[in-house]
DNA sequence: AAGGCGGGGGCCATTACTTCA
DNA sequence: CATGAAGTAATGGCCCCCGCC
């Protein structure tokens, strides 16, 4: 057999075991790859190696191996088998059967003792030191295989382990925005709950209400963040449109008051739903900021009506804040 | 008993060769 | 036909173990 008669080794074998077609169209390596070897076959059935070749390959046939039956009269092991064989110095591939043969053994133990090796060396009609390193790149492919399941093990792990924190972190930011817009909902109520108190009112102090409406709930929150240390309102130092002081410090006007009566919720939605009862700032800030607004130590300004509550801001510094009605 | 030495085997990186698209 | 990629047999170096002296 020409060298191009042989078929590539473990590949092949790769191929034959997924019946897939074969590179080789030679008869004689088709008929050694017809052998399917019996899985009783496998152990004990030769004296020295775990899988018989002989038995296997020429069903029990006791001249020797298919290949090398005229091994003993050249021990380089690479004599002319009726021209199948490169000649000697040449590397070539071990036929499938060979490479089949030694698959079986290689399932059975991946590593080689030296009589085991003799006797697969005797079999296969091949040097023993060609069978050593043939478990010996074997043992490296699988090693390498290994490897790569591994990997995409730790891969897939990877992926999946990623997707959850993804999953995780969009419904972090889903809340954060829910929360957002509850504290809108909140600031409004809470406008309309001050209303009332008010003996006069006009547009302008509206607005400057309005304007500084925010500040006062992130102060108040941030009172409440400072003793509570919640997550939930994490979300207000990323929100600087509540702050007017860069600093984080809250406006000195910001002092504990009665304020009972601020929040339209009912209790129990306050104390049944945590984050109503999160969001909603301690009550007493807001009469005080209308102390503070109505009662100042200071004098008003000249141009200052005396029921205004501008508290030194001017209506410029917060051309946002809407008043709601 | 301790140490040197040589042989054998495994692992690893690399080379050489073959086969195929 | 030439060529590059892929697969694999084979080589060389290094290390470890073991038996012998």
């Amino acid at each position: 057999m020409a060298a191009g008669g042989e078929i590539r080794g473990s590949s092949s074998v790769t191929a034959l075991l997924r019946n897939e077609k074969l590179p080789c169209s030679s008869s004689e390596v088709l008929e050694s790859l017809l052998w399917i070897p019996k899985p009783s076959s496998v152990l004990h059935l030769g004296p020295k190696s775990l899988v018989n070749f002989s038995e296997n390959v020429n069903g029990g046939d006791t001249k020797g191996t298919l290949f090398f039956q005229s091994h003993d009269k050249e021990d380089n092991g690479y004599a002319d088998f009726d021209g199948c064989l490169n000649p000697p110095g040449k590397k070539r591939r071990l036929l499938a059967s060979q490479v089949l043969f030694l698959e079986k053994n290689f399932d059975v133990e991946n590593k080689l003792e030296p009589e085991r090796k003799l006797q697969l060396a005797k079999e296969l009609g091949l040097q023993p030191r060609q069978v050593a390193i043939w478990f010996q790149n074997r043992r490296a492919r699988f090693k390498s295989q290994r490897l790569e399941k591994e990997y995409d093990a730790l891969k897939a792990n990877y992926d999946k382990l990623k997707a959850d924190y993804d999953n995780l972190f969009t419904e972090k930011e889903a809340l954060k925005d829910q929360v957002l817009l509850l504290e809108d909902k909140l600031l409004l109520k809470t406008v309309v709950e001050l209303e009332p108190q008010k003996t006069i009112m006009d547009a302008e102090t509206k607005t400057t209400l309005s304007n500084l409406l925010p500040m006062v709930v992130a102060c108040c929150k941030q009172e409440d963040a400072s003793s509570a240390k919640s997550d939930v309102f994490d979300y207000a130092s990323d929100s600087p449109h509540y702050y007017n002081n860069t600093d984080g410090n809250h406006s000195s006007l910001m002092e504990p008051a009665d304020c009972s009566q601020v929040s339209d919720f009912s209790q129990d939605e306050e104390d049944n739903n945590p984050i109503i009862r999160n969001l909603l700032p301690p009550p007493p800030y807001f009469l005080k900021l209308e102390e503070d607004c109505y009662y100042n130590n200071d004098p008003p300004p000249a141009t200052t009506p005396i029921n205004s509550c501008n508290f030194g801001f001017s209506v410029e510094d917060h051309p946002l804040w809407s008043w709601p009605f």
